[in-house]
DNA sequence: CTGAAAGCGCTTACAG
DNA sequence: CTGAAAGCGCTTACAG
């Protein structure tokens, strides 16, 4: 006998046979399940009992049918570090447990947006979810954003642009962040400092150049453009804009880098290594969003450190609450960041 | 109108619309949707396309209480790297997505055996889960292995111990990758080679430093015990291990150490930097997994390429198959993995 | 505060 | 190869 058979028989308690144990109807074990009120203390008693006694767990697949809800909440997120999203994965699911919702995930990595769309509309159409939360950048998409729109769908963004879309949306204070971060820089000595920018898709981007520009200007320091240079989030990216910022004359050239994510910090680092450059010697070097590796590379990267699950988990609240009828149009939250100081800065 | 209450209005076409239009029972349709076969060709185009001019969608509530099956899988997985659960998620989900099951994670990190027992059991008793994946090292735990026998679940493992349970086994080649990394260092010339082990919970552990005991036998190097060191995957035990094998007698230390994995081959470069040690002129250092940082430090690291995502859509595989019906017990697979050469281990 | 009835949209088991 | 009937285990909408 093969196991697929042998798991059909699993012996299942079901709403009636809590029902005649309690002695009443199975509308009040419903109730009751379901924590609707209208309950007598007693008859409440009665009903949990017999549901104890009876090990029993209303079935999921019943109630997802009769009340035509699926109790599914889709995570939908496209390319984004691994670390990051086990986070975000942890933070929602908290967040779900509690209200016994199921998570569903729904990476779209290396997906055009027109694919992405057409996953989209298969889960809206089979009702395989309540509501979706979107991570960055896919939380910023423009024509993914108007297709929920259009089915009504709930959905919550992870995003730090809150006015693209009028849904809720949970964010980080990463402008104060990075101003907090380039302040530091300053408060060491530095007065050239290099930024390596993030990928423009994502709204972290700017706020994060805007903490570098707010701290320059407080400290009269001039923004020199060829100290900024683009990137877009990735390791090349940092050793691309390391090897342009240090090939700039002698007595230009940045004492301190600023890239704007982990990544590209670690590239910077990885340039500065290959070239002889000594950290935090002749450059200090920080980063953005305190990955697991920024203390394990020699020296250790001094960075922020996002509260993402508290983020994710957050998301998710706003999501149920919606899903319970709650008014939450125009909401955006953001969480405060905090500043890493490890070795890369120096001392 | 909150939008909880729009999304209900949801309109979908249901069996019955799509019979009616096409002229032939639901039972029909039925057969049509799920490939039964026993239906003409004639009679299957006609059900198709009434099917597509509707865009019926299969109500997957409805399937899960009439056939008492959830079309779901869930991946169960304690404290592993995220990058590896990343592939892990990525891989059985591409083979879920074929099958139109869906994915249910939990993620048990930092929770006693006991905690999982529970949360199993509930997860099985609300039918919530047709099969589990187990990830290592949950994959050798012989109480949950006990638990989901008892209630007749079917499930797959991901691990390198397959006589560990009667349930089908995927795992990778690593001894043989062992082998081949540390044939590399000796044909490099070093003679004196440490190794750092792994979490003696994962049958790698016991795998890799197999690999590492026959290249060596196969040389004619003696194995040294004061060149093998314990550890438990972690950074810190990359380290600890480094500093206590270059503590030696200079005559006496290693001139290359294999760290069982990637995470403890950085710990080893950072005590290697922090030391003033240069990598790889006065010591090889190589890892395994090859994590995305293997080749983001400086020097990139000589590391074994797992092809996590494979073995993931393999066990994903194997678990459908038998959720078919198959009979797979006992079954056992081994995918092949790669060597990485980076700097780490010198020209 | 409680309950009887109808129905959610499928599959199963059976019949022909 | 095709179909009529029963039922999966709940919730909804209504009545009292």
């Amino acid at each position: 006998m093969p196991m697929s058979q042998r798991a059909h028989r699993r012996t299942t308690t079901t709403i009636k046979q809590v029902a005649e144990l309690a002695k009443v109807s199975i509308k009040t074990v419903s109730r009751v399940m379901n924590d609707e009120g209208n309950v007598s203390p007693a008859t409440r008693d009665q009903v949990l009992t017999a549901a104890q006694r009876l090990n029993y767990r209303p079935n999921m697949a019943a109630r997802r049918l009769a009340s035509r809800r699926s109790f599914m909440i889709c995570l939908l997120y496209d390319t984004a570090a691994s670390d990051y999203m086990v986070e975000v994965q942890f933070g929602v699911m908290e967040r779900c447990d509690a209200d016994h919702y199921n998570l569903l995930i729904r990476p779209c990595g290396d997906v055009t947006t027109r694919q992405i769309k057409q996953t989209l509309e298969q889960i809206i159409l089979q009702s395989n979810a309540d509501g979706f939360i979107l991570g960055p950048p896919l939380a910023d998409n423009r024509s993914i954003i108007t297709l929920l729109e259009q089915h009504g769908v709930p959905f919550v963004r992870i995003s730090q642009s809150p006015k693209k879309a009028k849904e809720p949306c949970v964010g980080v204070e990463d402008t104060q962040a990075a101003h907090r971060l380039v302040t530091l820089l300053i408060e060491k000595g530095h007065r050239r400092i290099g930024i390596i920018r993030g990928n423009p898709k994502h709204g972290s981007a700017t706020d994060r150049l805007n903490g570098y520009r707010r701290a320059l200007v407080e400290h009269d320091i001039p923004i020199r453009d060829d100290l900024v240079v683009d990137g877009s989030y990735e390791f090349e990216d940092g050793v691309d804009g390391a090897k342009r910022l240090l090939s700039l004359p002698k007595r230009q050239r940045p004492t301190a880098i600023f890239a704007c994510n982990d990544h590209m910090a670690l590239g910077v680092l990885q340039y500065a290594g290959a070239s002889g450059i000594e950290v935090p010697g002749e450059l200090a070097v920080c980063g953005f969003d305190d990955i697991e590796f920024a203390r394990f590379v020699w020296p250790g990267l001094t960075t922020v450190n996002q509260p993402i699950r508290g983020v994710a988990r957050t998301a998710a609240d706003l999501l149920i609450r919606q899903l319970k009828g709650e008014y939450l149009e125009g909401v955006s939250i953001r969480l405060p960041a905090t500043v890493v100081e490890r070795e890369s800065t120096g001392g």
